[in-house]
DNA sequence: TTGTAGGCGTTATCAG
DNA sequence: CTGATAACGCCTACAA
């Protein structure tokens, strides 16, 4: 009969209970089996399987420096993008034994605190997060805690620590000067869920618009950008904007969705109305013709987020706290 | 100077410190407010608010029998199903002031058990998983934290212990059966990344072509789903099968991506060729003819399976512990 | 209303 | 190579 403790979970304890030692050894195994005699740590481990014991990481938190956790802010759980970056983090977080708590908040700086808060809670080693407008007691509470933040995506003008992300409004403005070198003259920005890389999109959009003395037309809409969403905003551009012949969207999804309800206009894409849009997703690749958009290096930025956060939590000198991991226009043919 | 300790980190005693009192009366105040003095409790939340303190889970952890935590893991963190459950889950837990510990496994039953095992490294006092194929040592695990577990999306023949789903054999086999009184006579299925759902999913249609004396007709890959792949399994398909006239899809993305594909071709939906998909995505409604889907009450899923989870933590009876949530199939004009 | 003592599971440290 | 002890931060139980 195996003895499970109050919790009823198998602890190192149980585990030398069943060889004959002590917990102590057990640990020292667990850590670096060479550390025990060879036929010790073999009963060790035949224990540990028998019992399936699982290491508790509560110990760990409560009395070492380190947990050997990070932890990362998502704003959305179905969005091709974040789920990239977090694939670029945990190639790097895996290799070196790192685990990664993962949370979301919507696109709300207000959760963004309170999922942060839970971080801390679990004494992570440091932060990835994804925004760069943070609330008040966000900011506290990432001082107080002292330990290291990369903010990714964006270049934030106030960086809270470390930095690895693009020029969002440098990106804008060359992919809208694009299309006004097609000869497009009355272009729109579609906007949705109005977070901050939708407005540094806009920025550069604005400035593409203003030095080629253009007008601004902006169509903007708080709700999630969707498929359905963006044939709403073309519907209304036009009925506002009978000479609209171009429209720079926010993001890929919005920028399908448009293309998509100008075709069932009647409309000719690139002719009548140019389409471009944000991120390169996949789906831009089946359309015809194929979505000019901008490709961003998620993967990559996961990946140096994650280097450049161990490498602080390690201690190392970082050459450079803030990273720009440039862009790239696709050559699609809808602009 | 604020009083730091080893971890760098302010705790209760911090607190109490600044206060002049002791830590037990600080940790009361956090619990219950009313339990101590209004001056002290005046002043133990205004330390609180000047020093930061943030709460350590590592205790509670290690003493108590509950984390309030649960572990919620998802096959995939760029789906909008999942997305959808874990949004469900959330409105549960929040409630009833549990923590969410999020997971995701690439659809790989091996990273599964290993983010299992990191969940439980986390002392969760519960599981919601995803998916019904699991490894032994991931059973054994489970079996070994004596943890409530649901099973969520499907009604697996042998559950761990409770499930929350639908019949996804039944809604395949309906929605066939539609494109076969459409007069669909050579309908193929698509299948990408072949999980467990795309399996069923494909036992209910060839339950339907058979019963109608069809042949089967399977295009498969392992690739994860994308909507250029389902360009490539349609132009495949008609190579091997010319007087293909329908094709059921083991989800949306397949479906809008073999759609737009077949539009390109210059066959005519659902006349020359017949496009049903699986879980109702929005993009569904923004093509032309809108996709038929067969919709999954993925939100109420997550909440029901929360609920569940919950209320047998609470050492609740629990009436039923295999829910069918059933499903709807949308009045698309594809099929 | 507030304080004291002890314990949760693991590991650093020091002994053997 | 292995063991004993103390410590991590909070909470339960008991005491004042």
């Amino acid at each position: 009969m195996i003895k499970k403790n109050k919790n009823n979970r198998i602890t190192l304890q149980d585990v030398a209970n069943q060889v004959g030692i002590t917990k102590m050894t057990a640990s020292r195994y667990l850590r670096n089996p060479k550390a025990v005699a060879a036929k010790t740590g073999e009963k060790i481990a035949q224990a540990i399987e028998e019992l399936g014991y699982i290491e508790n990481k509560a110990p760990a938190m409560l009395s070492k420096a380190s947990s050997r956790a990070i932890g990362v802010l998502i704003p959305s759980l179905s969005n091709q993008i974040f789920s990239a970056l977090v694939h670029g983090i945990e190639a790097v977080t895996k290799a070196h034994g790192y685990e990664t708590l993962l949370a979301h908040f919507s696109y709300d700086e207000h959760e963004e605190e309170q999922r942060i808060a839970a971080l801390l809670a679990y004494q992570v080693d440091g932060l990835i997060l994804t925004a760069s407008q943070h609330t008040p007691r966000t900011l506290q509470m990432i001082r107080n805690a002292g330990i290291p933040v990369v903010e990714a995506m964006e270049l934030p003008p106030n960086p809270i620590d470390m930095v690895v992300g693009l020029d969002h409004i440098q990106a804008s403005f060359e992919v809208v000067n694009m299309m006004i070198a097609s000869g497009k003259r009355s272009i729109a920005y579609f906007g949705a869920r109005l977070d901050s890389r939708t407005k540094l999109r806009m920025t550069g959009f604005d400035n593409a618009m203003t030095a080629a003395g253009l007008p601004l037309i902006h169509v903007l809409t708080g709700e999630h950008s969707s498929y359905s969403l963006a044939a709403k905003l073309l519907d209304q551009a036009l009925a506002q904007h009978p000479t609209l012949d171009g429209v720079f969207c926010t993001n890929d999804d919005i920028a399908i969705g448009t293309l998509l309800r100008a075709q069932q206009l009647g409309l000719k894409v690139p002719d009548d109305l140019a389409v471009v849009g944000y991120n390169a997703l996949d789906i831009g690749q089946s359309v015809l013709p194929k979505l000019t958009s901008v490709d961003t290096p998620r993967f990559a930025i996961g990946q140096k987020s994650a280097e450049l956060l161990l490498a602080k939590l390690r201690g190392e000198a970082i050459e450079s706290t803030i990273v720009d991991m440039g862009y790239r226009i696709t050559d699609g043919a809808s602009h």
